[in-house]
DNA sequence: TTCCGTTGATAGTATTACTATCATTTGCCA
DNA sequence: TGGCAAATGATAGTAATACTATCAACGGAA
């Protein structure tokens, strides 16, 4: 399989983590670091400790431990956005291509070949437990206006456009994206760790039923057959 | 207007901040602080320096900051139970209380009498900003066991009901209504924050354009007449 | 050969999130 | 009226965090 690079936003590091093998490095080991320990307890001494660096090296990548979380959790939304495009593009009906677009937000991920050094399977559990924390600060508007968040405008738009095409009259294509993406993450941590809150606790494969819920009132808001 | 009290989980705190005056200090000035300075920005230390009074005796009553949050959290999905069960009770129609509920959830916020000491509207901001902060920690787990979250299911639960009563074919009303009250906020917070992820943000009045995008996917997919 | 960029090593600082101790005040009960 | 306990204040101290700064070592390109 071809080893790919994603490109991303360049305010979101110091200095390319992917140009380098110390960067590389940062990413490859902060992954299962975060996922473990949680973004709070998660510290760049006990990175440069856990990958035989320094402190002060990690600092030359990343501004701060917020940003290297903003880039991890952007990777991940330009990771979704690529295969959504790769697994969608040949499809002719757009209410095929949100469908599509779906399954592979909701499903459950596993190891992609083409990017070597990041674990997926971690890298989407903290999508869950901390993507919220990347824009929930008091530094938004700032973080912003750098561009941060293009990875997921992305991913917003490109979603939002084949609910366009399934529903032009449909007045809320984007508001109802952002919700999904939302709901996808937030049920799966609540199916976890607050059962009561979701009838996804209570399925065999919380990832597919959390598909049919997501589709099912998406299609109902656009008046799709589904 | 008659003066209330809500009644919290205990657990919520080491001491009923509603007990004395210091503690009801404690509530009052920390709600515009951690409105103003966000929560990351906020600290017992700041606080304790606002109200004239130490960082010792605040957390005679707060474990830590993460509890106080959890409890002006709490108190905020308590006063809106509260609210929905006293504008409801008296309505025959189930789809009229769901109605009326998702109104109260969505609408904006304004100083209620009834609570001298809290300043709602500061709350609300709070909500919007902070509330997914506390459950999405490592610690959720056992959190969950003391009962911090008792208010949010609570909340969910009653409205849950409503739904079921509206159409009990319906697989998911947890479910649903969770992702209503997350995506009240969440929408809000876009439209200030991240204006292309929404189209609220292009309303004159977002909260009451957030109110018809809610009931609208409500709706739809419970099939309900709107 | 030099020299520039990258990394390592080390030190230092202000702040945070507590914990501990003891003194003072307050209300209440006998 | 005296005394006692509970609540609060005052102060100190600590480990960890989130950085910043400086300088040395190394490695490869010109």
């Amino acid at each position: 399989m071809t080893v790919l690079q994603l490109r991303l936003n360049d305010n979101l590091s110091l200095k390319d983590p992917q140009s380098t093998e110390l960067g590389e490095k940062i990413i490859k080991h902060s992954i299962p670091m975060i996922d473990q320990l949680g973004f709070e307890g998660f510290t760049f001494k006990k990175l440069s400790i856990e990958m035989e660096s320094t402190e002060a090296s990690i600092y030359r990548y990343f501004e701060n431990k917020h940003r290297l979380l903003v880039y991890l959790i952007s990777w991940y939304w330009a990771w979704l956005d690529y295969r959504i495009e790769y697994e969608t593009h040949h499809l002719k009906n757009s209410l095929q291509k949100l469908d599509r677009a779906l399954k592979l937000i909701t499903e459950k991920k596993i190891q992609d070949n083409s990017f070597p050094d990041i674990d997926e399977e971690a890298l989407a559990r903290i999508v869950v437990a901390e993507s919220d924390k990347i824009y929930l600060t008091k530094q938004v508007d700032e973080d912003n206006k750098e561009g941060l968040f293009r990875g997921y405008k992305s991913l917003c738009k490109n979603i939002a456009r084949f609910v366009k095409e399934v529903n032009p009259d449909y007045p809320f294509p984007h508001a109802l994206v952002t919700t999904a993406l939302e709901t996808a993450n937030q049920q799966i941590f609540f199916a976890e760790h607050l059962p009561s809150l979701t009838e996804l606790s209570e399925a065999s494969d919380p990832h597919s039923r959390n598909y049919e819920f997501i589709r099912s009132f998406i299609y109902h808001s656009i008046n799709a057959e589904g």
